[in-house]
DNA sequence: TGACTTATTCAACGAATGTAGAACGAAATT
DNA sequence: AATTTCGTTCTACATTCGTTGAATAAGTCA
């Protein structure tokens, strides 16, 4: 009776499309994630969800649009408050970012230098980050410092899970945060 | 007589060559600044250069040579000293990259998420930092730490010249130095 | 001058890619 | 049961790419 059938029994045609578009993206968001926009083909893509070329096409109709749709969902605003509040979500999420591989974020990273719809994203969540921020510290340089924030973040990201530096590929998320702490609320603080 | 002849005579043959291997080599690594390795054609090299692609790959072998060629001489080993010189060793290389966007450094930042050659590059100039700040501060977070400068370093240079941030863009690069002195010290020191 | 070298161009190949459209077969609907 | 819908596959096209090898023409040198 539920919109999720028994399990056990075959799938309806309405399931089964939304299983294999669910399982096209899971693969995209892989292998975006794995290689950038660029090296991901909608081949590569299809071989790896178990299906035709044609299909991915049929439901996504661009790459592009196969890539938005793998990417979206990636980086919710954050909640806002005072200056220490903000810089505490940011390290939360950081250790978050750290801890669990979110691959939609990953596939935007990876692809951010070549594909500039991938750019253009970065630049928006740094935007939210830099209004956060400058909504918390009036200060005139709140701007540059906000991005400076996002600069550090997209650093440690790429250093981690994509370039994989020998120490920070393995390191504990919490020590991590706690080394970068300090330097996060030296950038918060408006103050020589 | 000079090995660089008169400029109002005829380039000589081996002349003709340098210059023209020179105007290869200046716009392929503009290009591969500006777009990276993938979106980098040979074609295109060769269009820029004012010459046939056959003429790249008969002095430069491959892509994957003329990028190695492009990019060479880009990162040249710090100093050493002790933490304190290291970190000022590491923001004036910062303010210089901020100021004069070094483009064989811009080529393989650009192309370090989407290919390996690249990738390796960033890590091996990461493990110079690192030992250079692991020798100054004999800490037992040292190699984390410096790798976590690298990332700061990193992810300003492609806040600046490669996503274009709004305000880290066209802030003045000292003022940025300034901001973000705090931070590297923060991550040089090994106090809590 | 003649023989040799070489900087440069031209034409082409083979592989890979995004994409389009026809075709098939099974589920859904009437 | 007949007809329509639609999930899926197959085949193919046009383009682009790295790369190759022959051809051309000018420089170098004996």
């Amino acid at each position: 009776m539920s919109r999720v059938s028994d399990p056990s029994a075959r799938p309806s045609r309405a399931e089964q499309r939304r299983n294999t578009e669910a399982r096209i993206l899971a693969q995209a968001r892989r292998l975006f994630a794995e290689t950038g926009y660029d090296r991901t083909t909608i081949r590569a893509v299809a071989t790896a969800a178990d299906v035709d070329p044609g299909l991915v096409m049929h439901y996504f109709r661009s790459k592009e649009r196969l890539f938005a749709r793998a990417t979206e969902g990636g980086n919710p605003p954050l909640p806002g408050g005072t200056a220490d509040e903000v810089a505490e979500q940011l390290l939360d999420r950081l250790r978050d970012s750290l801890a669990n591989e979110p691959v939609e974020s990953l596939a935007v990273l990876r692809s951010m230098l070549t594909h500039p719809e991938a750019a253009h994203e970065v630049r928006e969540t740094s935007r939210d980050h830099t209004d956060r921020i400058s909504a918390a510290i009036p200060d005139e340089q709140a701007g540059l410092r906000a991005e400076l924030v996002s600069a550090v973040l997209i650093g440690v990201a790429v250093g981690r899970h994509l370039i994989k530096l020998d120490h920070l590929a393995d390191a504990d998320p919490d020590q991590i945060v706690e080394i970068l702490r300090p330097s996060i609320r030296s950038l918060t603080k408006a103050d020589d």
